[in-house]
DNA sequence: AGCACGCCGACT
DNA sequence: GTCGGCGTGCTC
């Protein structure tokens, strides 16, 4: 009898690998477990075990596996099979799945740097021989491969090491000592364990009775504790007893006071809202509304308004389920933009709430994978970005999307092309839970899919306790321009608006859909526009840095000060990004501060935070930003917004242009307004006829709807059409038309759908790569994974034909 | 995807 | 004569 194991590596690989496995340890193994195996002729890969099973291959003689990690497996079979569906679906590899879905640290391969951990304090004695032996090597050479330490050790099995001396932080992995994004900490105080016991209490009073500052401030500290659940942070402490933290210091010094650190991680705005949640009727409804409908359908979709108070009935919801002894995920489009939401969760819930997403470091994310595996109570609810889906859940009970028409939810560049959403949707039917949704402006998907009784559908039309939607006033920039009204992008209308606001002490946000200073520089003689040399785009003019760049590839040219072609010095900037719309509203309001909010501004580690809490602490009277602003970001001070220019957003090439310019724009206009007094949102447009613009104005979500999904039906476009988009590229041109043309005659035949293309996309080359793509649509009678396998099949004879096989094509399943 | 193998052109 | 370009096949 011969023993083998199905495997999956992390490689973009179709199929499963069989490796051999010894009678001892294929009793042992189980599915989930990871084991280090050979690949080729030098690689080490982690793999996770999928079957086990007797079946000796026919065409080739299995390796055998070079080790075990795990004592139990670390991966549940519903992940695994979640991983398959998202692989068919997507049509990626199960190995890309793979390699994306699990923490890098459980993920070690040959090719994997180790780096000695400077700071470390080692005390070699507590080392075994072979930790010693690597923990040697590193003083003479800081970073080694994992296939270098198998050298230095002469051994395959490496990986237990390795561990160890990662748990114990002598060493890291390299791409964990890349500077990023780091927890706020916050210092919190707490007795020593000395001082906890009975006599400690005595014995603390003695030793402070000649220090009346430091006995006050005990006093407050047992008062503290009595009345809050939460920890206490040295801030709050000082700050209730008016004493510095000079006297905390002290009293740490006397061994009776320690202090620890702990991840912040939000910015706190609102102590108010602390474990005090009660519904106003209207919230209350809705929640006896969904639960009910929970009885008959698994999805709900909540449609409320914006303010209205989704957050307190999902933590309401939440707290439902929670007492069924089961897990929750809590989805959200992206974790920096909601702090606020995190900070409300956590308040609420304290350490059952465990955050995951892709800015937390390795270890971090690995602690929370842990604690979800076991199914621990400091887990109970995951916040999370899209990664969060993949976690291993034990005991799913209920998912909230929030902001669920959010395209974030999509990744659309590293396969898996996966939609959050939607996988999560998967996810609870795999774990029989309920997924709720809810949106301000449902994705017409999620809406259509509502109305066909596919999810239930709840909503929310008034904002929480009544305060009035924003009165949105359109502003036709036509109109102004002619009659003169104009000051830079500014209409008179919008200005007096500002300036009223101001006034009054209020704070304003300024909406602009494009970052930079202006997007392109054109030369006023020959009107030659500087382009980038290996993207088919023109370059944006950074005002800052006085620098063109490429928004594709990165690629900078300093500011010329001549024309490229004719050498004219006559150069204009056309348009207009958050940077001019920053620096005009600072002339207008010379004496006013004047913030801007955008990928530029934020790039740094803590300066989203600082902007929030700038903004929070009225440091900031007006707000310019781009549609970062749109999410989750809540303001009580805020009665006035303005949008620059509407047009912009309706225009693109896109079939869901309309939509998204609806959302935007509602969700911008959400901002507004959020106290007793009705907010104001002054839209500057050139067509404040569009139906677009017309439905925003009067909150119409429902002719919106209805326009829209009219046009989807004519056009062929979700939800009547599933759409795949196939992307080749190519460095030559003439071959990649070849190609492309090769593979539309293909699909066209023999799937005998719609199948568009090869366009040459509006930006037709990028990075020096030419590009062409292709659009497939499946109408709704078509079975979905039939013609998914069927496009698989005309893949792969596209690769088997030598001419063609250094074309790159990619798939994006529902790419929008 | 990565990588070794192998076959052709530009050079010391 | 060699170095290195990239087309081709393979990974259990």
């Amino acid at each position: 009898m011969m023993y083998f194991v199905e495997v999956i590596v992390p490689l973009a690989l179709d199929p499963t690998f069989t490796y051999q496995v010894s009678e001892a340890e294929f009793n042992y193994l189980q599915p989930g477990m990871r084991v280090v195996v050979p690949f080729g002729k030098s690689k080490v890969y982690t793999a996770v075990i999928t079957e086990k099973h007797h079946r000796v291959p026919q065409l080739y003689e299995a390796k055998e596996i070079h080790e075990i990690i795990d004592v139990v497996p670390v991966i549940t079979q519903q992940q695994i099979a979640l991983w398959q569906w998202i692989a068919d679906y997507y049509m990626c590899t199960l190995g890309e799945v793979y390699k994306s879905a699990v923490p890098s640290r459980l993920l070690l391969e040959s090719e994997t740097l180790i780096q000695f951990n400077s700071k470390a304090v080692v005390r070699t004695e507590d080392l075994t021989d072979t930790e010693y032996l690597v923990y040697e090597a590193m003083q003479t050479q800081a970073v080694l491969k994992v296939d270098e330490i198998i050298a230095v050790l002469n051994r395959k099995k490496v990986f237990p090491v390795i561990h160890s001396l990662l748990e114990k932080g002598i060493i890291s992995l390299q791409e964990e000592m890349v500077e990023k994004y780091k927890p706020k900490q916050v210092r919190y105080v707490r007795i020593t364990e000395e001082y906890l016991r009975d006599e400690g209490l005595e014995k603390m009073m003695q030793l402070v009775s000649r220090a009346a500052k430091q006995r006050e401030l005990l006093l407050k500290f047992f008062q503290l504790q009595a009345t809050q659940k939460t920890p206490i942070s040295t801030k709050q402490l000082a700050e209730e007893t008016e004493s510095s933290q000079a006297v905390i210091n002290a009293l740490v010094e006397k061994g009776v006071l320690e202090t620890y650190y702990q991840n912040e991680d939000r910015v706190v705005f609102n102590e108010a809202s602390r474990n005090n949640i009660s519904l106003t009727a209207d919230q209350n409804s809705v929640l006896q509304e969904i639960k009910q409908l929970f009885t008959q359908k698994d999805i709900v979709l909540l449609h409320g308004v914006t303010a209205s108070g989704k957050t307190e009935i999902y933590i309401k919801l939440i707290e439902q389920f929670l007492t069924q002894e089961g897990q929750i995920l809590f989805l959200l489009p992206e974790i920096g933009i909601s702090t606020q939401l995190v900070a409300r969760l956590t308040d609420y819930f304290g350490n059952q709430v465990a955050v995951y997403h892709s800015k937390y470091s390795h270890n971090e994310r690995l602690e929370v994978w842990h604690h979800v595996l076991n199914n621990s109570e400091s887990a109970k609810i995951i916040i999370g970005t899209r990664l969060s889906v993949f976690l291993p859940f034990q005991n799913l009970k209920l998912v909230v999307v929030d902001e669920e028409h959010e395209s974030n939810y999509k990744q659309h560049d590293p396969s898996p092309r996966y939609n959050a959403r939607d996988s999560a949707v998967v996810l609870a039917m795999q774990n029989k839970a309920k997924v709720i949704m809810g949106s301000a402006t449902p994705s017409l998907e999620s809406y259509y899919n509502a109305t066909q009784g596919k999810y239930g559908l709840v909503k929310l039309t008034r904002r929480y306790s009544n305060v009035q939607l924003p009165e949105i006033v359109l502003i036709d920039l036509k109109e102004k321009y002619k009659r003169k009204q104009m000051t830079g992008h500014f209409s008179d209308t919008l200005i007096e608006a500002v300036s009223n606001a101001l006034t009054l002490k209020e704070q304003v946000i300024i909406f602009q859909n494009r970052r930079g200073f202006s997007p392109v520089v054109e030369c006023m003689t020959c009107g030659a526009v500087p382009e980038c040399p290996h993207c088919d785009v023109s370059l944006t003019y950074h005002k800052y840095r006085n620098e063109l760049r490429c928004h594709y590839c990165g690629y900078t040219l300093p500011m010329p000060k001549q024309c490229f072609r004719c050498h004219s010095v006559d150069l204009n900037t056309k348009g207009f990004g958050t940077e001019q719309v920053e620096e005009e509203l600072k002339t207008i309001f010379p004496d006013k501060n004047i913030a801007r909010m955008d990928q530029d501004t934020t790039r740094g580690k803590y300066s989203y935070e600082k902007l929030i809490e700038a903004f929070e602490n009225k440091k900031i009277d007006i707000l310019v930003g781009t549609q970062m602003l749109s999410k989750g970001f809540d303001f009580d001070n805020v009665n006035l917004v303005g949008i620059m220019n509407a047009d912009n957003s309706l225009y693109h090439p896109d079939f869901r242009a309309h939509e998204r310019a609806y959302q935007m724009m509602t969700q911008i206009a959400g901002r507004a307004g959020r106290q007793e007094k009705k907010g104001k949102v002054y839209i500057q447009t050139f067509n404040p006829y569009h139906n677009i613009i017309q439905q925003v104005t009067n909150y119409d979500y429902a002719g919106m709807y209805k326009e829209q999904m009219y046009e989807r039906h004519n056009f062929k476009y979700p939800p009547f059409y599933r759409l795949i988009r196939l992307t080749m590229r190519h460095r030559d041109f003439d071959k990649l038309r070849e190609a492309s043309f090769w593979m539309y005659n293909n699909l066209r035949e023999q799937l005998k759908i719609p199948v568009l293309g090869p366009e040459e996309p509006a930006i037709n080359r990028i990075r020096n790569q030419y590009i062409r793509v292709i659009l497939i649509k499946i109408p709704q009678n078509k079975p979905l994974n039939l013609t998914k396998k069927d496009i698989k099949r005309i893949l792969k004879s596209f690769e088997s034909i030598g001419a063609y096989r250094s074309v790159k094509v990619t798939a994006n399943v529902d790419f929008y």
